[in-house]
DNA sequence: GTCTATATAGGGATAGAC
DNA sequence: GTCTATCCCTATATAGAC
């Protein structure tokens, strides 16, 4: 049979196959957990749910968390190429901000959803909670260096990178876990959530400290920085 | 023989044999680790070199990563105690930055130097910096806790308390991380680390970026909030 | 009787041989 | 892709200290 034939299509007919392979064990596992918990569902499950066998399984995922953890890195990618579009003069916090709305408007709903019953798992299994956590440390990493990249900073002399990177994904965190405790939660809540905490990180680091305000009804914080030419090719959204 | 004998020393006799046993497992963890790494030790060996069975160890510790990750929680608390010592009028940062020295100033410092270690052998295992992480998780809810605590802060309505803890924790850990990853680190070296950073967060999020900027010789921040009163009965070092 | 330690057996995840 | 080995961790059954 010809090469041509079988890779020509639109991203080779080997690649579909496996990306739909990959597509029916995140469906399954993400249905199992779902129905019986992480810990409970073994690997043997999952891959017969998905009629492949467990050795395949382990061929696509290294381990049982990373087959509804790969859906993290998604969002994340999606999420720094929107923080790459941004202008490099911007403030890395503005680009941040702004990068993530234009990410999670974006991504598909159902990925965002996904992600949502992946936290909500986390808190039951404390597992894939680390393993979570240590998905994001590498994202931050990552997120880091691209900031000192935009910046022309040198990470190796100055925290700074690194410090807005850690900031920032602090925030976004307390947001999404905020949005996980107060019972269900869609992705319309998932995203106030997160908004709420990112308008509120820095006035609450500098502002005094007033126990009524809540919500952002307070005194409305004084604007920290000069706000940035908005001559921004990116998504304002 | 007499309950009285037995019990009245100064913390039980079989709470003292129980703690040594454990301190046994610690020392022989970190020297096994050190030796031939986290992953290639078994659990087994470890329970041998403490001259204590299998079972035992699993009663002491829930998991292998726990063995030496106690000694993390042993910090944590000392830090939550300096930080209840602070006047309540105290903003939260600045109540923070205080009893983190004040905690560290008193610590052992046999205790930061493993404390040390463990994070050096966190990059060479993923299973262990995920446990790692996964505590440091835990460690953050309890302090958002005692935050909201303190300043009177509902945290089911104000993410407030969340936020400055997880700010806060970011900047240590950034601060951390670069300590190690600076080739050999004392303590000395972990503790002005972790201070720059903690000096250069609010700066870093409210001040213009200057690219020349580093190693805190720039433009001295503006002090972003007045000074609070220096009534504290903490050790401000 | 109660508390604490042990040995043994086994399940489940993952790596490697074939 | 099947089979097997290894390691983490758990369960059960049991024995010593007081």
């Amino acid at each position: 049979m010809s090469v041509i034939t079988m890779e020509a299509a639109d991203g080779g007919l080997r690649e579909r196959k496996k990306a739909r392979t990959r597509e029916a064990l995140v469906d399954a596992a993400l249905r199992l957990f779902a129905e019986q918990g992480f810990g409970p569902t073994t690997t043997e499950e999952i891959a017969a749910a998905a009629d492949v066998s467990q050795r395949t399984l382990f061929r696509y995922f290294p381990t049982k968390e990373d087959i509804i953890l790969d859906v993290q890195d998604e969002i994340e990618e999606a999420f720094r190429l929107k923080l790459a579009a941004r202008p490099a003069a911007e403030h890395p916090v503005d680009s941040l901000i702004t990068a993530l709305t234009a990410a999670w408007s974006e991504v598909d709903a159902s990925v965002l959803n996904a992600h949502l019953r992946i936290m909500r798992l986390s808190d039951e299994s404390p597992k894939l909670l680390a393993a979570h956590l240590q998905r994001s440390a590498v994202n931050l990493d990552l997120l880091a260096s691209l900031i000192a990249h935009r910046t022309g900073t040198d990470t190796a002399e100055d925290p700074r990178p690194e410090l807005v990177a850690a900031a920032f994904g602090s925030a976004v965190h307390v947001g999404i876990v905020r949005c996980c405790r107060s019972g269900r939660g869609g992705v319309d809540d998932l995203v106030s959530s997160v908004n709420h905490c990112l308008e509120l990180l820095i006035p609450t680091l500098t502002e005094p400290w007033d126990a009524d305000r809540r919500a952002g009804r307070g005194a409305a914080p004084r604007a920290p920085r000069p706000a940035p030419p908005a001559d921004g090719p990116g998504t304002p959204a």
